[in-house]
RNA sequence: GGGGAUGUGGCACAGCGGCAACUGCGGCGGACUGUAAAUCCGCUCCCUCUGGGUUCCCUGGUUCGAGUCCAGGCAUCCCCA
């Protein structure tokens, strides 16, 4: 294992708090694998670069030679974690947690090293609790001390619910922390209440208390919002490669070193060169992004797809080429002629993909958005020649949307 | 349990009884670019559209005409107990 000093630097590399440093220091002295765990509640099966944040953490504990443990929270799922909510959350059946158990494991190990990786569902040991135990773990906290944290004190002086089962969650957590023997656990900054409850309750046990460690919440694509599905500004794990790469593109100059920082590959010494030269402004904001785009293509794609990724991007905006992997319709299916002979395009463009409604098809042709095999067409052009939609004529609207006919 | 307030397009916020509904944000498209930022222009309910249809929590009512008035319902928020 790296000396201390070193792991200290690769660990301390975008986090937000460490409670307390010391404490870890101790532990990584001892010389031996420590035991990590980071828990989730499988709540929506598709993970984006923020979920990744966290894991890509933990895979560099992984590289410094140290074990991990996921913890699936199939029990602690039907509570639902209340962190920084402002309401209770609406809990999820068995099913469900299954079935997202299932895409978030297989999305994890992408970012995570499968051989350095123990997989566990706190189910196992929280549905079992009888009474006793359980009456025995809540003991061991105190009201007042839950409420004291933001989220429930901000429900409780604007006299929004919460449910007396919410405070339970952070008991199970931290109980998993005593089952698995957690030497740390990490979580993203809105967690930091629910990892210390661990380090309480470790100590209650005899044990000796698991480090607390938080990562920031990564800020979405517009620099603004933190990165959410429902906010539209994420990057699918999933995401195809050309996708992430042009959605990456599209970032903001200042947020890429963030972005190196938390989401991509490079060393802890490579991206502190890169906050260095961003600093004092010799960094080409645009190559780095591409180098950016390219690693996390790379990381999520296989080596070699940023690459690929690279060029098809360059290929369709900046040369302006046609995509190679359209969507193809059968001219027949898709091409309608009226009762003058010709077509009404808006439809046509709805059949392809590339319109959601008529209007919006024909606001697209009225902006000069809308091409056929490259010429735009004038405003109004609603009802066009059926040779112009031959087999072979490639619709595009805007720079993204495209169809071509066969 | 008592009292008060509010419910408008993705969000925020206007709206004297004549409105497909002000403005801002966001989003989309165009110009310029590095699919960055800044700036400028257009669009942003549906419909083959100088027109038609369906909207402003729900249900009824008043009216030639209701997002706007009335009644009841539902939801949310605030104050007191």
């Amino acid at each position: 294992m790296l000396p201390v000093e070193q792991q200290l630097k690769v660990i301390t590399s975008g986090t937000m708090q460490i409670v307390p440093v010391e404490e870890l220091k101790a532990k990584l002295e001892k010389g031996v694998p420590l035991n990590i765990k980071l828990g989730v509640d499988p709540t929506s099966p598709d993970l984006h670069l923020g979920h990744a944040v966290p894991l890509r953490k933990m895979r560099q504990f992984q590289d410094l030679g140290h074990n991990v443990t996921l913890i699936i929270g199939n029990g602690t799922a039907l509570i639902g974690d209340p962190s920084g909510r402002d309401s209770t959350r609406p809990p999820l059946t068995e099913e469900q947690v299954e079935a997202n158990a299932q895409t978030y494991v297989e999305q994890a190990m992408k970012v995570l090293d499968p051989d350095k990786t123990s997989i566990v569902y706190n189910g196992d040991w929280l549905k079992p609790l009888d009474l006793n135990k359980m009456l025995a773990l809540m003991s061991k906290f105190n009201v007042a001390r839950i409420l004291e944290r933001e989220d429930f004190h901000k429900r409780y002086a604007n006299n929004q619910s919460i449910a007396l089962h919410e405070f339970i969650y952070p008991v199970l957590q931290a109980y998993d922390s005593v089952v698995i023997g957690a030497d740390l656990e990490m979580g993203g900054n809105d967690q930091i209440f629910n990892l210390l409850a661990g380090r309480d309750l470790m100590r209650a046990e005899g044990m000796e208390p698991q480090i607390a460690l938080t990562v920031p919440l990564l800020v979405g694509l517009d620099g603004a919002k933190k990165m959410s599905k429902s906010y539209g500004n994420y990057v699918g794990l999933t995401d195809e490669p050309n996708d992430m790469y042009g959605k990456l593109m599209s970032i903001n100059d200042d947020i890429i070193p963030m972005y190196f920082r938390l989401c991509s590959t490079l060393s802890v010494d490579e991206i502190d060169a890169i906050d260095a030269a961003f600093a004092d402004g010799s960094a080409d904001p645009y190559l780095m992004k591409r180098e950016l785009a390219r690693n996390i293509v790379d990381l999520y794609h296989g080596a070699g797809a940023g690459k690929l990724a690279e060029e098809a991007f360059d290929a369709q905006f900046k040369r302006n080429e046609v995509p190679d992997d359209i969507a193809e319709y059968a001219a027949a299916d898709v091409v309608e002629l009226n009762d003058e002979g010709l077509v009404y395009l808006p439809k046509v463009l709805i059949a392809c993909g590339i319109a959601a409604s008529a209007g919006e098809a024909r606001r697209a042709i009225d902006g000069g958005a809308v091409k056929l095999d490259g010429a735009a067409l004038p405003a109004k052009s609603y009802n066009i020649d059926p040779a112009q939609l031959a087999s072979g004529t490639v619709l595009q609207s805007g720079k993204r949307k495209w169809a071509r006919l066969v």
